[in-house]
DNA sequence: TATTGTTATACTCTATAACTATA
DNA sequence: TATAGTTATAGAGTATAACAATA
Protein backbone atom coordinates (compact mmCIF):
# COMPACT_ATOMS: atom_id res chain seq x y z
CA UNK A 1 0.00 0.00 0.00
CA UNK A 2 1.43 2.76 -0.74
CA UNK A 3 0.46 7.17 -0.23
CA UNK A 4 -1.54 5.77 2.80
CA UNK A 5 -2.06 8.95 4.94
CA UNK A 6 -4.45 7.35 7.47
CA UNK A 7 -7.28 8.79 8.34
CA UNK A 8 -9.12 12.20 7.13
CA UNK A 9 -8.62 15.28 8.92
CA UNK A 10 -11.97 14.91 9.73
CA UNK A 11 -11.74 12.10 12.25
CA UNK A 12 -8.40 13.71 13.60
CA UNK A 13 -9.34 13.80 17.32
CA UNK A 14 -6.57 15.99 18.18
CA UNK A 15 -7.96 18.87 15.60
CA UNK A 16 -11.66 17.75 16.94
CA UNK A 17 -10.75 18.19 20.66
CA UNK A 18 -9.03 21.56 19.98
CA UNK A 19 -12.03 22.57 18.06
CA UNK A 20 -14.92 21.37 20.94
CA UNK A 21 -12.39 22.83 23.40
CA UNK A 22 -11.74 26.26 21.98
CA UNK A 23 -15.70 26.57 20.94
CA UNK A 24 -16.68 25.64 24.93
CA UNK A 25 -14.34 28.08 26.47
CA UNK A 26 -15.70 30.95 24.71
CA UNK A 27 -18.77 30.23 25.23
CA UNK A 28 -18.17 29.69 29.10
CA UNK A 29 -15.97 32.67 29.24
CA UNK A 30 -18.85 34.89 27.67
CA UNK A 31 -21.48 33.61 29.58
CA UNK A 32 -19.61 34.57 33.07
CA UNK A 33 -17.96 37.59 31.67
CA UNK A 34 -20.67 40.02 33.58
CA UNK A 35 -19.82 37.85 36.68
CA UNK A 36 -16.32 39.24 36.08
CA UNK A 37 -14.16 36.25 36.10
CA UNK A 38 -14.04 33.25 33.52
CA UNK A 39 -14.63 29.97 33.59
CA UNK A 40 -11.32 28.35 35.19
CA UNK A 41 -12.32 31.13 38.15
CA UNK A 42 -15.32 29.56 38.44
CA UNK A 43 -14.05 25.98 38.16
CA UNK A 44 -11.26 26.58 41.04
CA UNK A 45 -13.96 27.89 43.50
CA UNK A 46 -15.99 24.85 43.06
CA UNK A 47 -12.78 22.68 43.59
CA UNK A 48 -11.92 24.15 46.61
CA UNK A 49 -15.91 23.89 47.56
CA UNK A 50 -16.04 20.93 47.09
CA UNK A 51 -12.98 19.34 48.70
CA UNK A 52 -13.10 22.10 51.43
CA UNK A 53 -9.60 23.37 51.05
CA UNK A 54 -7.73 22.16 48.71
CA UNK A 55 -3.65 22.40 48.14
CA UNK A 56 -2.72 24.60 44.73
CA UNK A 57 -1.25 21.51 43.48
CA UNK A 58 -4.58 19.20 43.96
CA UNK A 59 -6.04 22.31 41.48
CA UNK A 60 -3.53 22.51 38.51
CA UNK A 61 -3.92 18.50 38.54
CA UNK A 62 -7.65 18.78 38.40
CA UNK A 63 -7.83 21.79 35.80
CA UNK A 64 -4.33 20.68 33.72
CA UNK A 65 -2.49 23.81 34.61
CA UNK A 66 0.97 24.41 35.45
CA UNK A 67 1.93 25.00 39.28
CA UNK A 68 2.41 28.88 37.95
CA UNK A 69 -0.31 29.36 36.62
CA UNK A 70 -2.36 28.32 39.67
CA UNK A 71 -0.42 31.53 41.60
CA UNK A 72 -1.99 33.70 39.49
CA UNK A 73 -5.29 32.16 39.56
CA UNK A 74 -5.65 32.34 43.38
CA UNK A 75 -4.31 35.44 43.81
CA UNK A 76 -7.21 36.80 41.03
CA UNK A 77 -10.06 35.02 43.19
CA UNK A 78 -8.21 36.29 46.15
CA UNK A 79 -8.60 39.65 45.10
CA UNK A 80 -12.09 39.16 44.31
CA UNK A 81 -12.68 37.58 47.83
CA UNK A 82 -13.88 34.16 46.55
CA UNK A 83 -11.61 32.09 47.93
CA UNK A 84 -8.48 32.41 50.88
CA UNK A 85 -5.61 30.65 51.07
CA UNK A 86 -4.88 28.44 54.70
CA UNK A 87 -2.08 27.16 56.08
CA UNK A 88 -1.85 23.51 56.19
CA UNK A 89 -0.89 22.35 59.49
CA UNK A 90 0.20 19.06 58.37
CA UNK A 91 2.67 20.13 55.71
CA UNK A 92 3.60 23.86 56.26
CA UNK A 93 4.98 24.18 52.49
CA UNK A 94 0.82 23.72 51.29
CA UNK A 95 -1.40 26.36 51.12
CA UNK A 96 -4.66 25.04 51.65
CA UNK A 97 -7.11 27.01 49.39
CA UNK A 98 -10.98 26.98 50.19
CA UNK A 99 -14.22 29.24 49.37
CA UNK A 100 -15.20 32.23 51.48
CA UNK A 101 -18.90 32.50 52.01
CA UNK A 102 -18.74 35.03 49.29
CA UNK A 103 -17.44 32.06 46.81
CA UNK A 104 -20.05 29.74 48.02
CA UNK A 105 -23.09 32.37 47.13
CA UNK A 106 -21.12 32.73 44.11
CA UNK A 107 -21.16 29.52 43.18
CA UNK A 108 -24.76 29.34 43.87
CA UNK A 109 -25.69 32.59 41.91
CA UNK A 110 -23.31 30.57 38.81
CA UNK A 111 -24.24 27.60 38.86
CA UNK A 112 -27.06 27.77 36.26
CA UNK A 113 -25.41 29.94 34.22
CA UNK A 114 -22.56 26.99 34.04
CA UNK A 115 -25.26 24.62 33.36
CA UNK A 116 -26.72 25.80 30.48
CA UNK A 117 -23.04 26.11 28.70
CA UNK A 118 -22.51 22.43 29.55
CA UNK A 119 -25.88 21.81 27.82
CA UNK A 120 -25.09 23.94 24.81
CA UNK A 121 -21.37 23.03 24.68
CA UNK A 122 -22.95 19.17 23.84
CA UNK A 123 -26.19 20.74 21.75
CA UNK A 124 -26.58 18.07 18.88
CA UNK A 125 -26.27 15.16 21.69
CA UNK A 126 -29.29 13.36 23.45
CA UNK A 127 -29.07 12.74 26.89
CA UNK A 128 -27.96 9.18 26.91
CA UNK A 129 -25.09 10.02 24.74
CA UNK A 130 -23.83 13.15 26.62
CA UNK A 131 -23.48 10.73 29.23
CA UNK A 132 -21.18 8.36 26.95
CA UNK A 133 -19.70 10.84 25.56
CA UNK A 134 -18.82 12.62 29.31
CA UNK A 135 -17.45 9.33 30.70
CA UNK A 136 -15.52 8.87 27.65
CA UNK A 137 -13.65 11.70 28.01
CA UNK A 138 -13.43 11.29 31.51
CA UNK A 139 -11.21 8.08 30.75
CA UNK A 140 -9.59 10.34 27.53
CA UNK A 141 -7.94 12.25 30.40
CA UNK A 142 -7.52 9.41 33.07
CA UNK A 143 -9.79 10.48 35.86
CA UNK B 1 -34.05 22.07 47.25
CA UNK B 2 -31.10 24.57 48.14
CA UNK B 3 -28.05 24.89 47.67
CA UNK B 4 -27.72 22.72 44.49
CA UNK B 5 -24.64 23.59 43.05
CA UNK B 6 -25.42 20.96 39.63
CA UNK B 7 -22.87 18.28 39.32
CA UNK B 8 -19.10 17.48 40.41
CA UNK B 9 -16.34 19.43 38.69
CA UNK B 10 -15.38 16.30 37.56
CA UNK B 11 -18.23 15.82 35.11
CA UNK B 12 -17.73 19.22 33.71
CA UNK B 13 -17.42 19.15 29.89
CA UNK B 14 -15.86 22.31 29.80
CA UNK B 15 -13.41 21.55 32.18
CA UNK B 16 -12.34 17.73 30.63
CA UNK B 17 -12.45 19.39 26.93
CA UNK B 18 -9.84 22.02 28.11
CA UNK B 19 -7.71 19.24 29.71
CA UNK B 20 -8.07 16.69 26.94
CA UNK B 21 -7.23 18.97 24.19
CA UNK B 22 -4.09 20.54 26.04
CA UNK B 23 -2.76 17.24 26.69
CA UNK B 24 -3.35 16.14 23.10
CA UNK B 25 -1.76 19.05 21.61
CA UNK B 26 0.95 19.03 23.94
CA UNK B 27 1.66 15.41 22.90
CA UNK B 28 1.31 15.74 18.93
CA UNK B 29 3.56 19.17 19.30
CA UNK B 30 6.32 17.43 21.01
CA UNK B 31 6.00 14.39 18.32
CA UNK B 32 6.58 16.81 15.94
CA UNK B 33 9.04 19.00 17.33
CA UNK B 34 11.75 17.56 15.40
CA UNK B 35 10.30 18.21 12.00
CA UNK B 36 10.14 21.87 12.61
CA UNK B 37 6.86 22.46 12.80
CA UNK B 38 3.38 21.82 15.27
CA UNK B 39 0.42 20.23 14.85
CA UNK B 40 -1.64 22.82 13.41
CA UNK B 41 0.82 23.13 10.45
CA UNK B 42 0.50 19.74 9.64
CA UNK B 43 -3.11 19.89 9.80
CA UNK B 44 -3.07 22.66 7.21
CA UNK B 45 -1.06 20.69 4.81
CA UNK B 46 -3.55 18.04 5.34
CA UNK B 47 -6.64 19.71 4.39
CA UNK B 48 -4.82 21.08 1.43
CA UNK B 49 -3.66 17.94 0.60
CA UNK B 50 -7.28 16.47 0.87
CA UNK B 51 -9.00 19.80 -0.73
CA UNK B 52 -6.58 19.97 -3.72
CA UNK B 53 -6.69 23.70 -3.06
CA UNK B 54 -8.67 25.04 -0.67
CA UNK B 55 -9.44 28.61 0.44
CA UNK B 56 -7.69 30.23 3.59
CA UNK B 57 -11.38 30.79 4.89
CA UNK B 58 -12.27 26.55 4.80
CA UNK B 59 -8.92 26.14 6.32
CA UNK B 60 -9.79 28.32 9.27
CA UNK B 61 -13.45 26.95 9.37
CA UNK B 62 -12.05 23.19 9.81
CA UNK B 63 -9.15 23.82 12.16
CA UNK B 64 -11.52 26.43 14.13
CA UNK B 65 -9.26 29.40 13.88
CA UNK B 66 -9.97 33.14 12.65
CA UNK B 67 -8.58 34.14 9.55
CA UNK B 68 -5.81 36.36 11.04
CA UNK B 69 -4.20 33.09 12.39
CA UNK B 70 -4.20 31.31 9.00
CA UNK B 71 -2.47 34.01 7.54
CA UNK B 72 0.17 33.30 9.68
CA UNK B 73 -0.23 29.63 9.47
CA UNK B 74 0.49 29.62 5.66
CA UNK B 75 3.08 32.20 5.70
CA UNK B 76 5.33 29.72 7.99
CA UNK B 77 4.50 26.22 5.66
CA UNK B 78 5.35 28.79 2.66
CA UNK B 79 8.26 29.73 3.81
CA UNK B 80 8.96 25.67 4.41
CA UNK B 81 8.41 25.04 1.44
CA UNK B 82 5.08 22.74 1.63
CA UNK B 83 1.97 24.48 0.32
CA UNK B 84 1.71 27.33 -1.82
CA UNK B 85 -0.53 29.84 -2.68
CA UNK B 86 -2.63 30.19 -6.24
CA UNK B 87 -4.80 32.86 -7.31
CA UNK B 88 -8.53 31.74 -7.70
CA UNK B 89 -9.30 31.83 -11.38
CA UNK B 90 -13.48 31.72 -10.34
CA UNK B 91 -12.59 34.59 -7.64
CA UNK B 92 -10.09 36.99 -7.14
CA UNK B 93 -10.41 38.24 -3.07
CA UNK B 94 -9.04 34.07 -2.89
CA UNK B 95 -5.90 32.43 -2.76
CA UNK B 96 -6.09 28.50 -3.03
CA UNK B 97 -3.71 26.88 -0.69
CA UNK B 98 -2.24 23.94 -2.07
CA UNK B 99 0.60 22.00 -1.76
CA UNK B 100 4.55 21.53 -2.78
CA UNK B 101 5.58 18.42 -3.76
CA UNK B 102 7.52 18.71 -0.74
CA UNK B 103 4.45 18.80 1.25
CA UNK B 104 3.20 15.61 0.03
CA UNK B 105 6.41 13.82 0.91
CA UNK B 106 5.89 15.02 3.59
CA UNK B 107 2.47 13.79 4.67
CA UNK B 108 3.87 10.61 3.95
CA UNK B 109 6.93 10.72 6.61
CA UNK B 110 4.63 12.60 9.75
CA UNK B 111 1.66 10.17 8.76
CA UNK B 112 2.63 7.34 10.63
CA UNK B 113 3.99 9.63 14.01
CA UNK B 114 0.81 11.40 13.80
CA UNK B 115 -1.56 8.25 13.91
CA UNK B 116 0.42 7.20 17.13
CA UNK B 117 -0.19 10.70 18.38
CA UNK B 118 -4.02 10.25 17.79
CA UNK B 119 -3.84 6.52 19.59
CA UNK B 120 -2.26 7.88 22.63
CA UNK B 121 -4.70 10.57 23.04
CA UNK B 122 -7.36 8.29 23.22
CA UNK B 123 -5.12 5.67 25.36
CA UNK B 124 -7.95 4.68 28.14
CA UNK B 125 -10.12 3.44 24.87
CA UNK B 126 -10.59 0.41 23.09
CA UNK B 127 -11.28 0.63 19.36
CA UNK B 128 -15.05 0.33 19.54
CA UNK B 129 -14.88 3.15 21.97
CA UNK B 130 -12.50 5.25 20.42
CA UNK B 131 -15.03 5.28 17.45
CA UNK B 132 -17.48 6.19 19.47
CA UNK B 133 -15.97 8.70 20.98
CA UNK B 134 -15.05 10.43 17.92
CA UNK B 135 -18.33 10.11 16.16
CA UNK B 136 -19.55 12.08 19.11
CA UNK B 137 -17.07 14.46 19.27
CA UNK B 138 -17.89 15.39 15.38
CA UNK B 139 -21.40 15.99 16.16
CA UNK B 140 -20.25 18.23 19.38
CA UNK B 141 -18.46 20.61 17.12
CA UNK B 142 -20.85 19.97 14.20
CA UNK B 143 -19.05 18.71 11.25
C1' DT C 1 17.09 15.08 47.91
C1' DA C 2 12.34 16.02 46.70
C1' DT C 3 8.21 18.93 46.92
C1' DT C 4 5.05 23.33 47.42
C1' DG C 5 4.52 27.55 46.20
C1' DT C 6 6.42 31.72 44.14
C1' DT C 7 8.53 35.16 40.74
C1' DA C 8 10.13 36.48 36.39
C1' DT C 9 10.10 35.73 31.78
C1' DA C 10 9.43 34.23 27.11
C1' DC C 11 6.65 32.21 23.94
C1' DT C 12 2.30 30.79 21.84
C1' DC C 13 -2.41 31.45 21.07
C1' DT C 14 -6.61 34.15 20.45
C1' DA C 15 -9.27 38.10 19.16
C1' DT C 16 -10.16 42.68 17.38
C1' DA C 17 -10.02 46.55 14.54
C1' DA C 18 -8.72 48.75 10.39
C1' DC C 19 -7.40 48.18 5.79
C1' DT C 20 -7.19 46.45 0.43
C1' DA C 21 -9.05 44.24 -3.23
C1' DT C 22 -12.51 42.18 -4.98
C1' DA C 23 -17.58 40.53 -5.38
C1' DT D 1 -22.81 46.20 1.00
C1' DA D 2 -20.49 41.98 1.92
C1' DT D 3 -16.48 38.86 1.71
C1' DA D 4 -11.27 37.10 1.43
C1' DG D 5 -7.20 38.11 2.90
C1' DT D 6 -3.83 41.07 5.36
C1' DT D 7 -1.49 43.82 9.11
C1' DA D 8 -0.80 45.42 13.66
C1' DT D 9 -1.66 44.84 18.18
C1' DA D 10 -3.36 43.58 22.69
C1' DG D 11 -4.70 40.20 25.77
C1' DA D 12 -4.94 35.46 27.44
C1' DG D 13 -2.83 31.15 27.96
C1' DT D 14 1.32 28.07 28.45
C1' DA D 15 5.91 26.70 29.85
C1' DT D 16 10.50 27.09 31.90
C1' DA D 17 13.97 28.12 35.06
C1' DA D 18 15.45 29.63 39.43
C1' DC D 19 14.44 30.37 44.14
C1' DA D 20 12.81 29.97 49.40
C1' DA D 21 10.69 27.19 52.69
C1' DT D 22 9.72 22.83 54.17
C1' DA D 23 9.57 17.73 54.04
Amino acid sequence: MTGDQGTSIREDVVVLLARASGSALRTANAALEPFGFRARHYATVKIAAEGGGVPQRQIGAVLGLDPSAVVALVDDLESLGLVQRQPDPDDRRTRLVSPTPAGLTMLEKVSPVVGRVQERSMGGLTAAERDTFVRLLRRVVNE
